[in-house]
DNA sequence: GGCGGCATTGACAGCGGTGTCAAGTGACCC
DNA sequence: GGGTCACTTGACACCGCTGTCAATGCCGCC
């Protein structure tokens, strides 16, 4: 037999209301009262319904985070970072993956509504769907866009890629290096030339100038990295001491080609990626990268949809990256 | 406004019952009645609304997934085939990561019964866990594990590990290797002896000897496949000519030594591993290797709680793998 | 022709909470 | 002493849907 609301009612001997109160933590309560409920909710055990909440309160205690990423791990920790935050305010979870086709098709709007969810948030690529947006628009849904391609009009998390690559670059400049290759990123995502812009800024920024030849377009992808560094490092006499790959896939591809060419990575060359993403760690030497929020993007999307006291102003939350120096590189010979 | 089911009621001339009726696909609707309450449905745009649905009906429409899994890979497949399934039966997902330690603390109970959902899916490791299971007991909860260590007493979905290795080391030998080499994985891991069982079965099978310097304990990372390879190749006179790996982790270090030691793969060396993980695919070569049917097992484990006319039996699911035979296996020379 | 039985439909009472509003209480002030 | 006000508390309707059960109409069969 479920408790209820009811048996808490009884046992504390105040009204239904007053359980309610207590657990809501409205204002207004005495604390003798208080107590006298709590203690009797913890001694029965009780656990409100969400759903007869939900229904008495129009608010349905659940969010809704909406996918279209094909990187698990990017998903997995603006999950973990958004179930925090929701933990913390009795909130949970609700997944809905879904292709882009879907979410510029009309059954978005369906599955939405649906649900009666009190707030939605976009991971990218979806955060740039403006059928998707329009459509939370319609419905009056509370939204926030994780690391939009463009700052717009909505609530927005996300992480500076151009100071990233920029302090990043710096670094390797600090180090020493002054001949650095730079392999662009796939030209569909955003981040691409955002780390590019940051790359050419902080070599600008140093004085030294731009060999276009040092600049490969890449893909993301390992098998890019490696037609990258092919062409970087082919001229064993004139070549860089530092390569810088738009994310860690491509810097793999890097370091496998230069131990194939056997120069030593970082004695000979220094490697760096963009992510942090698992290879970085699982190759040797393990990559210097930078390692973007992905967590603490997902807890404040979370955050900002269930903190009631912020209000809906289009703010933007620049969360800070970390650059992590590993094996992968080092000063030059 | 949203529309209720008494505007849809109104609209289609018939009682809110009957409407509730058609929509929960319920027997004994004339025909007709059916119609003119679906295509009012649909004018309106009516969309039940999930609370008030749970609340009345007593269920919630939503299943639980309960992990604890470092793994976003496997993570994000259990979840998208667990979603496949409750989309088709309107249902939704809600996750639920815990450690080790909550799942075995009594705080889960708390965690289950304040959701009231409607069944639970255990993912490994949690699968295991003899507190966690007795808890779901306790409060009465439906719930499905997912390739637990031990075939027990509930629904369960699993893929078979035993058959798996041997059906791999079986391909190898038909290849023509006959000195084969074996990575175990972390001796935690159930998987780890499931897998070596398979090998030295398939071994015995085609009469081959176990030679036990032949045999590496590892413990799933890349760098114990690092060492193990270091281990199994250092004799270039006497080397096997083809590693399995009990991961991909442990081949893609198996690989990264051979290229190290200018043994090439796969002509020289085969190599392969086991869950066709992300670095399976990235690294160059391919790796050959057992692709777990994850996403059905996670697709499984939600049709088994949703599908009212499968009774609750233990009834284990044992669904099909898959060997990849990709670029990093071949005939010896 | 009367009756049992089945298919179809609707009235109504909740499910378990919360919002609203009014009532009760005591402190404080004129 | 009476009025005002802030703080507490409870009664009750109602959120939107489904379960229960009864009413209705129609059929076949004795």
């Amino acid at each position: 037999m479920k408790t209820t609301i009811t048996d808490v009612a009884k046992q504390a001997g105040v009204s239904m209301k007053t359980v309610s109160r207590v657990l809501n933590s409205e204002p207004n309560v005495a604390k003798a009262t208080r107590e006298r409920v709590l203690e009797a909710a913890a001694e029965l055990q009780y656990r409100p319904n969400l759903a007869a909440r939900g229904l008495a309160s129009s608010r349905s205690y659940l969010i809704a985070l909406l996918y279209d990423n094909p990187n698990p791990n990017y998903i997995i920790q603006i999950q973990r970072g958004a179930i925090e935050a929701c933990r913390r305010h009795g909130y949970h979870l609700l997944l809905e993956p879904m292709t882009r086709e879907q979410a510029s098709g009309p059954d978005v709007g369906s599955l939405l509504s649906r649900l009666g969810v009190d707030g939605v948030i976009l991971t990218p690529p979806l955060s740039d769907s403006i059928p998707l947006r329009r459509e939370m628009e319609a419905l009056g849904l509370r939204y926030v866009a994780i690391a939009p391609g463009d700052v717009g009009t909505v609530p927005t998390v996300r992480m500076d890629d151009v100071k990233a690559a920029t302090e990043m670059v710096t670094y390797l400049i600090e180090q020493g290096h002054r001949d650095i290759g730079f392999i662009i990123g796939h030209p569909d995502h955003i981040a691409s030339s955002k780390r590019q812009d940051g790359f050419e800024a902080a070599m600008r920024t140093a004085g030294l100038t731009l060999d276009e030849s040092r600049i490969i377009q890449g893909d993301f992808k390992f098998r890019s990295g490696v037609k990258a560094a092919e062409t970087l490092l082919k001229d064993s006499a004139n070549r860089p001491t530092a390569i810088f790959a738009s994310n860690d896939d491509m810097a793999a591809g890097v370091v496998s080609v230069a131990g194939r060419l056997g120069i030593d990575v970082p004695s000979e060359l220094s490697v760096c990626g963009f992510d942090n993403t698992a290879i970085a760690q699982i190759i040797w030497p393990k990559l210097t990268t930078v390692a973007q929020p992905i967590l603490q993007m997902g807890r404040k999307a979370a955050e900002v949809l269930l903190d009631r006291s912020q209000n809906d102003d289009p703010v933007v939350h620049t969360l800070d990256f970390e650059i992590l120096v590993r094996e992968s590189t080092g000063k030059p010979k």
